[in-house]
DNA sequence: GCCGGTCAAGGTCTT
DNA sequence: AAGACCTTGACCGGC
């Protein structure tokens, strides 16, 4: 069953972003300051929307202060946010809403490069830093992605579980790993979490694209991956754009799609709709839910 | 205003 | 070998 249910970063329908950013040539404090303040007033614009709309689920975009994890930031970003953050953080988790960064695809753990592996943690320790500055418990996720296939698998998959070890306890307790589509399937993902002690995000159109075989039994293994302290387990949802490239998310979700999630995992998540008309595509698959009787209140 | 080019970044896939 | 593409689109300069 859908418990929360939620969507990324941005609105849709109405022009509201928590991604606002600028070139690195323009940083500078002020307009730091200017695009951080944007970014805040925005989201909490788009959690009022949310709140009335039932949804309790969002990713707050990674460019919610651009440049943190740069090496060229100078400025003080956490000081021009911590107020504001925090007070954010304190009314909607009081209304049961639950949050998470998702790190982009540059963020390469378990890369050969040192220097791309000091960067992802850079991004990893800000994404924390957020999170944490809103007083949110670790239940709330920063989600990446398994990262490069370097060597073969068992090597790629090796490297990462030693860097993840290296990673300052506070950021394991929040990061959580995801399948992708073409190098890290869900099985190769959840055997890095049971040995790493991460929880595993179950993409189920990603699993499309790469497949994992006796996905009941998987599923189950995913689910113990999730500890009493990382809250209920989460899970991504969205459709082929029609007529698109192989991967890419379409503008809504397909009922059908919705159905068979909910009639392949037998335990109760929250689900983030990767779809490009966010908020819109999320009304209709709430409407797709009902009708499928797979979905409950949202706490 | 709007449009097209550009953007911080790594790796994979296609041509 | 070089370019396109992804992702969370959004900025920015030129018309």
């Amino acid at each position: 069953m859908i418990r929360r249910i939620g969507f990324p970063c941005v609105m849709s329908s109405l022009p509201l972003s928590t991604n606002h950013n600028f070139r690195l040539a323009s940083l500078s404090s002020e307009k730091l300051a200017s695009t951080v303040e944007r970014n805040l007033e925005e989201m909490e614009t788009i959690l009022e929307w949310m709140s009335d709309h039932g949804m309790k689920l969002f990713r707050i975009g990674s460019s919610l202060v651009p440049f943190a994890s740069h090496p060229a930031m100078e400025y003080d970003w956490p000081e021009m946010a911590a107020s504001r953050l925090a007070k954010i953080g304190r009314r909607y988790s009081q209304r049961g809403f639950r949050f998470s960064l998702h790190p982009g695809q540059y963020n390469v753990l378990n890369s050969e490069n040192p220097n791309v592996v000091k960067n992802t943690v850079a991004e990893l320790l800000y994404s924390c830093q957020v999170l944490d500055l809103m007083g949110l418990d670790s239940s709330h996720k920063v989600v990446l992605h398994g990262g490069c296939r370097c060597g073969d698998m068992a090597q790629s998959k090796t490297r990462l579980i030693e860097e993840i070890l290296k990673l300052p306890k506070n950021v394991r307790s929040r990061l959580v790993l995801e399948n992708d589509e073409r190098i890290f399937s869900a099985v190769d993902i959840v055997e890095v979490c049971e040995s790493s002690g991460l929880p595993a995000v179950f993409d189920i159109y990603h699993n499309k694209f790469l497949p994992s075989p006796d996905l009941p039994g998987l599923l189950k293994r995913l689910q113990k991956t999730w500890q009493e302290n990382d809250g209920r387990p989460k899970l991504h949802l969205s459709s082929q754009k029609p007529g698109g490239r192989d991967g890419a998310h379409g503008d809504m979700v397909l009922e059908e799609d919705l159905r068979e999630l909910c009639e392949t995992v037998p335990f109760d998540f929250d689900l983030m709709v990767e779809a490009k008309l966010k908020e819109k595509a999320i009304l209709e698959v709430v409407k797709f839910a009902k009708d499928a009787q797979c979905i409950l209140g949202q706490s």
